[in-house]
DNA sequence: CGAATAGAACGTAGGTTCTATTCGGTGCACTACT
């Protein structure tokens, strides 16, 4: 016989106390207290910060099931497992690794009240009939676990990401609670927009890592990158991660890197599974190894003592650089970070990001097959007979509803009748296709040109990402450089030279363009200031310009 | 976007040179086979 259930706990320390915690942060109260209060929230912090508390305490105190949407399926069987001895609730995943008897048996547990706590990954929520289940359930919340996947891979990669925000209206639009460990300011806009979230309340913290000292240099030639990387990695002790571009560096990288005291091993998504696992079991081990992969390895590693992170060219975007050095030092102690730039060469990850997109074409059918219904349609019904995907029909839905053309209610999806139509409606959402073009160009931008700068990483960073400092770190390469020049020729940091000449344009900083709208500081050196944009995302803006050409309708902050 | 690959033209043998296309990193789920 299986015990009976624990008694709901009837507050939030309750609630924490049964996962083990004895005194939650300011920050996960401040989260709980707006998703008790039936409000939506985002929230950034570093992963080991407590993000899982959030949710798990304020579900156990919401009435209905807690619905987490997880990017991984070994994901969700981390956090399920998490949960398994807390005393809060059953917890149960459901995916395609589950045999259907299983399957049916966790959606009835949902609609029977049983399940607590629910992983999933988008896919099943555009499963009509997953969807008509959990929303019989009158979910209490709704978890979209590393959110920043929504604009990251919706657009493209995995398009059920996009569809979230129509489909919490179908579960009943309880409170959506977003969680990520990095969004700068423009991607919190776009989170905004796509999980439809309210007014949320936005909880940022703590974006730098004062143990992890960060470094990026160039190399002449693309040959000379496996030589690097050796001398790198050879000064480093310990267990370390190697980020290559492509699946054959990946293999070949291994070869030259490893060695008898230290092996190295190849990751990538080319791997078979059982391949896949021992990388995985070896890394996690105690005898120091190298991982060589792609970005395939990353999402769920949380080995406490990978001493350093090696790039063997710039990732995408700041963003990713963020995630994939974050992986290092997370148990506090020292660990290094250095990136390795071609010199005149664009990273090949960069270009690799934007290649797949909507159709503007596809929408514009979506469209028409709506319009000649007679009644709100559920989503997979209208978008059936497109000739497209069920996830690049939604795309295309998420897009109709950002231009105003359609309305998602409870009951399924309808034309909006005074929205855009014919060429106005296909010229909005080629207005909406060019935006994210342009989007994606100046993302790829901003990091080389902190790569080419000469302000400090961190600075740049921890602006990009929307918790700028205004001092520099000292941990890393820009900084030391800076230490070692005291007063050669008589000229101060440069740091010193931006603020005197122009305090207004400090990093961080507050300013608001009269095209761009409002935005913050992030670097600022040879009168050329970088600004990040919250409508506009990021700009690099000549100051003499700025000034001359009376562009800014504010500033200070 | 730019590198890699496949195919075509050349004109009689197996190579060069040009043009067209596909591919590049992430994984969910599904289908059809062992």
């Amino acid at each position: 016989m299986p015990t009976s259930p624990a008694p709901p706990p009837t507050d939030v320390d309750e609630a924490a106390d049964r996962l083990g915690i004895e005194q939650l942060r300011p920050a996960q109260r401040q989260a709980i207290g707006a998703l008790l209060d039936g409000r939506d929230a985002l929230v950034v912090l570093p992963t080991g910060a407590g993000k899982s508390a959030i949710y798990q305490v304020a579900g156990a105190l919401l009435d209905g099931p807690t619905v987490v949407v997880s990017p991984l399926i070994s994901l969700q069987e981390d956090q399920r497992a998490a949960l398994a001895d807390a005393r809060l609730g059953e917890a149960e995943a459901l995916h395609s690794l589950l045999t259907e008897a299983d399957q049916a048996a966790v959606l009835d547990g949902v609609a029977g009240g049983t399940i607590r706590y629910l992983f999933l990954a988008p896919e099943q929520l555009l499963d009509e009939d997953v969807l008509g289940r959990l929303a019989a359930a009158r979910p209490g919340l709704v978890v979209v676990d590393e959110a920043h996947l929504v604009t990251a891979w919706g657009d493209g990669f995995r398009p059920a990401f996009l569809a979230i925000g129509l489909l919490t209206t179908r579960l009943g639009r309880p409170p959506v609670l977003a969680l990520t460990a990095s969004a700068s300011p423009p991607v919190r806009t776009e989170l905004d927009q796509r999980l439809g979230l309210a007014d949320p309340e936005v909880v940022v913290a703590g974006v730098e890592r004062p143990n992890i000292h960060l470094g990026a240099s160039r190399v002449d030639d693309e040959a000379d990158v496996p030589g690097a990387l050796a001398g790198l990695a050879a000064d480093l002790d310990g267990t370390g991660l190697v980020y290559v571009a492509r699946r054959k560096d990946a293999e070949h990288l291994a070869r030259v890197l490893g060695r008898p005291t230290r092996p190295a091993l190849a990751y990538h998504g080319g791997l078979g599974r059982s391949a896949r696992i021992a990388v995985h079991e070896r890394f996690g081990s105690d005898e120091p190894c190298v991982v060589v992969a792609t970005s395939a390895f990353g999402l769920g590693i949380d080995k406490p003592d990978v001493r350093f992170v090696l790039h063997a060219e710039p990732p995408e975007t700041v963003d990713a650089w963020y995630q994939e050095v974050g992986r290092a030092g997370r148990d506090g102690a020292p660990a290094t970070a250095r990136l390795l730039s071609i010199a005149g060469a664009r990273s090949r990850r960069a270009f690799a990001a934007g290649a797949r997109s909507s159709s503007p074409a596809l929408a514009a059918r979506v469209h028409a097959a709506l319009e000649t219904a007679p009644a709100p349609l559920p989503l997979a019904v209208a978008t059936r007979g497109t000739r497209a995907s069920l996830a690049r029909a939604m795309q295309a839905v998420q897009d109709l509803d950002a231009v105003g053309a359609v309305r998602v209610t409870a009951a399924g999806l309808l034309v909006e009748p005074h929205g855009p139509r014919g060429a106005d409606l296909l010229a909005a959402l080629e207005g909406r296709a060019a935006q994210r073009r342009d989007r994606r160009r100046t993302e790829a931008r901003v990091l080389e040109q902190v790569l080419e700068g000469a302000a400090c990483l961190w600075q740049a960073i921890c602006g990009y990402l929307g918790d700028p400092r205004s001092e520099r770190c000292g941990h890393c390469d820009r900084c030391d450089e800076t230490a070692r020049e005291p007063d050669a020729g008589g000229s101060p940091a440069e740091g010193a030279v931006a603020s005197s000449r122009a305090p207004a344009y400090a990093p961080g900083a507050r300013l608001k363009h009269r095209e761009f709208g409002a935005g913050t500081v992030i670097e600022h050196h040879d009168d050329v200031i970088m600004v990040a944009f919250e409508e506009a995302g990021y700009r690099s803006l000549a100051v003499e310009l700025l000034e001359d050409g009376d562009l800014l309708e504010e500033a200070g902050g």
